[in-house]
DNA sequence: GTAATAGTGTCTATAAGACAGTATTTG
DNA sequence: CAAATACTGTCTTATAGACACTATTAC
């Protein structure tokens, strides 16, 4: 190491300050279903750099004042419009992972603390401070390898693109460039849902406090993408231990197109699902 | 939001430094195995705050610099002696999480970037720059709830505490308090590294380039802290596509205690492990 | 020789998936 | 009534773990 290097390292462990600063901020992957559909929170960057363009909701951190998991909380309350009385106190959130290669923003080295949050069905987003709009996105016209046809979700009215980006009613809008690397967290977000509702019961976290199987199993194939064989699904839940419990009441109807009432449940005591729920078809695509 | 907290971050879109600052640092949980028991990398602080204490290695993130990965790869290399030619290739390095309560620093607000490192048994540590000294501790005597016979460890001559903490020859020492929120970070490092092994095959990440499997079982027993089945383990690895590949070779040397050459293999080209090697009795501790 | 280990065979319990079948509801 | 759905039964296959057995090496 060269002499002066080490004669900063040695000021610094006295006085962290002597250091260039570094801006840390917290960016959330939000996710929730919305006709079926997977969608990510994204708002409209109202302010340069990227001013116009997509991106995760996010802030900088209050210095002193909270912690990274209290400022993503925070920012997503922003953006969603819900507080801890009325509803964030059911939205999953947890630590993604840091990002803080020195070229992410041109402003200066910022350090972002992604955070990834599981929601129930929450009204529209409605854009914060900083924001010129905030939108939940569907995320199927988020990913590079869309599939249009896998898990075949319903067309929806709601997910599609408000304003910016054109593409005339019918036609389906080119994905667009998120701002900063926020694409890549999005997609480390998207890998990280899918694997923890593998062996965690948070699939949960995207419905109400009462469900049916099936509307759990219309979250693993919203998430992972992929049909799931709904008998074996349903015997598959129910022989987890503390995945789901009984709330004993049935649903009012049937589904839609018939059937009958299906059974009502909530999510059970367990932390870790034993033995876990695994995700077809990905034997050689992980080698 | 008050109107004064909406200026600041009006403010903070077009200029992040009208901010007070947060200083963003590395560091590092480091694993590897001696006398086939689980140690870690710890410094004793040179400076304060928590002068003569223990603590993981680290330091400050150079801004504009180095990444979050880069910085947590130069501490390593710095207290381990290593650099990118004589082995630091060989060592596993990732991102653990992040840690930023405000108070976790008393001289200011500090975010610490956590990292997990698996490395093959190591040269023993020398002190970085700001470090009054730099030591590989086995981890069972720094853990909570441990259990002394548990995996039965070879009794190790060189993983007892250098100095501090006293305990006369033959006494265990009391384990001690590490500095910050160290232990916390500590405790989740273990947490990932036993459930990682678990699903991907970074267990060999701890061996040589070529190992044995009895060598690999070594490495599970150690770092879950508890006896497999030897024969089953051997099927198990052998099966699973893409853990190990024959090299072809065969050991020079049978056990210590007899038995035959066991045959050597390599890392295989899986970056998961399908089907996952499951922790032993974790159904109910689960919940 | 004795003891420990490497590696394999076999059996059982469990779990996953394919498939079928019944009862219930919508339209 | 027709069609879709909720849920259960059954069969096949893959896997995990218990146990046993042989061959090989250290001392």
């Amino acid at each position: 190491m060269a002499p002066q290097q080490e004669e900063d390292r040695f000021l610094a462990a006295y006085d962290p300050r002597a250091f260039d600063p570094i801006a840390v901020t917290v960016d959330v992957v939000a996710l929730t279903l919305r006709e079926g559909a997977l969608h990510v929170l994204l708002v409209r960057r109202g302010a340069p750099p990227f001013e116009g363009a997509w991106a995760l909701p996010g802030g900088f951190v209050r210095a002193g004042r909270e912690s990274l998991g209290e400022a993503a909380a925070r920012e997503l309350a922003e953006e969603t419009g819900l507080d801890a009385a009325d509803g964030l106190g059911r939205v999953h959130l947890e630590q993604l992972g840091s990002y803080g290669r020195p070229e992410r923003d041109p402003r200066m080295h910022v350090v972002s603390v992604a955070h990834l949050a599981f929601a129930p069905d929450l009204p529209d987003a409605k854009a914060g401070s900083d924001a010129a709009a905030a939108a939940w996105i569907s995320v199927a016209e988020l990913e590079p390898g869309w599939q249009p046809d896998a898990a075949d979700p319903r067309p929806n009215e709601q997910g599609r693109w408000p304003g910016a980006h054109g593409g005339g009613p019918g036609h389906r809008p080119v994905a667009p460039e998120l701002a900063f690397d926020h694409a890549g967290i999005l997609a480390d977000g998207l890998d990280r849902a899918r694997s923890k509702i593998e062996y965690t019961p948070l699939a949960t976290a995207f419905l109400g406090e009462e469900f049916t199987i099936s509307e759990l199993r219309a979250v693993y194939e919203a998430v992972w993408g992929a049909t799931l064989h709904a008998g074996n699904f349903h015997r598959k839940v129910l022989s987890v231990p503390g995945f789901v419990e009984s709330t004993g009441g049935t649903a009012t109807h049937g589904s839609v197109r018939g059937g009958p009432r299906a059974r009502l449940y909530r999510a059970g005591d367990a932390r870790l699902l034993h033995p876990a729920l695994l995700r077809p078809d990905r034997e050689e695509t992980v080698r």
